[in-house]
DNA sequence: TCGCCACATAGACGCCTGTCAATGCCGGAG
DNA sequence: CTCCGGCATTGACAGGCGTCTATGTGGCGA
């Protein structure tokens, strides 16, 4: 299978991740990209969701289990919750009337990578 | 050996990190340091520093061997550098006129821990 | 079909932040 | 002491983002 590349971890369609930082040199895309990957964490309420989704049951909360906890608007815990879908970060299952939200374990991974020296 | 606090990387004055997300509920105080930190790396700018940094000799650099490669101004180069020395990720040494800038790589590993599950 | 419930989306507002030009500071050379 | 080069600080502006209220959507039960 040859040329295992070392990239991954892509936002949406996007190929982002994931050499470390001093492997090789990081040209402005990638470093957008990254940045747009980073910004997802890099928030005071969606940490405390990556949060709360971590130590919930099978690792799933639905987003009734996360507004009172944050004490936030449904709306905006749906935003967040959005913002980290797309990030990769958690993936969303419909089941019934309710919203399922799990993390995945791989991009956080992919973080792990890129942070390392 | 006893008591081994888990809770260490300050931003500055502050504790912050670092235990991963996973293993205890995280209050807002806490999550608005630990994103305060976040937020110093997610930035394109200032990954190309970090990226830039990581790959000089001796993993150091001064300022006017960084702003070539960004093609952006000394001041704004300075103002990122200063957020990523705040944030405890760089640290700067004066030498003669130049100012160094180095990786602290303990507070990577806080992320790297952080960021674990 | 109708109504309800959980959730998503749209629009608006204020704050934060990345960038620049202009200026100030500081250390070394002469 | 004076000048100069490297770097830091200030002030201003535009764009991004987190939060809210209001409204839309979609599935389930009666």
């Amino acid at each position: 299978m040859a040329a295992v590349t070392q990239d991954r971890l892509d936002i949406g369609a996007e190929q982002v991740c994931c050499t470390p930082l001093s492997t090789a040199p990081l040209d402005r895309d990638r470093a957008e990209r990254l940045a747009r990957l980073l910004k997802a964490v890099a928030d005071p309420t969606r940490l405390q969701l990556l949060s709360l989704v971590a130590q919930a049951p099978e690792r799933e909360a639905c987003v009734c289990e996360l507004t009172g906890p944050l004490g936030l608007t449904q709306p905006t815990v749906s935003h967040h919750l959005k913002v980290l879908v797309d990030a990769g970060l958690l993936a969303r299952e419909r089941r019934g009337p309710w919203a399922f939200y799990r993390l995945v374990v791989d991009r956080f991974d992919d973080l792990q990578t890129l942070l390392s020296l």
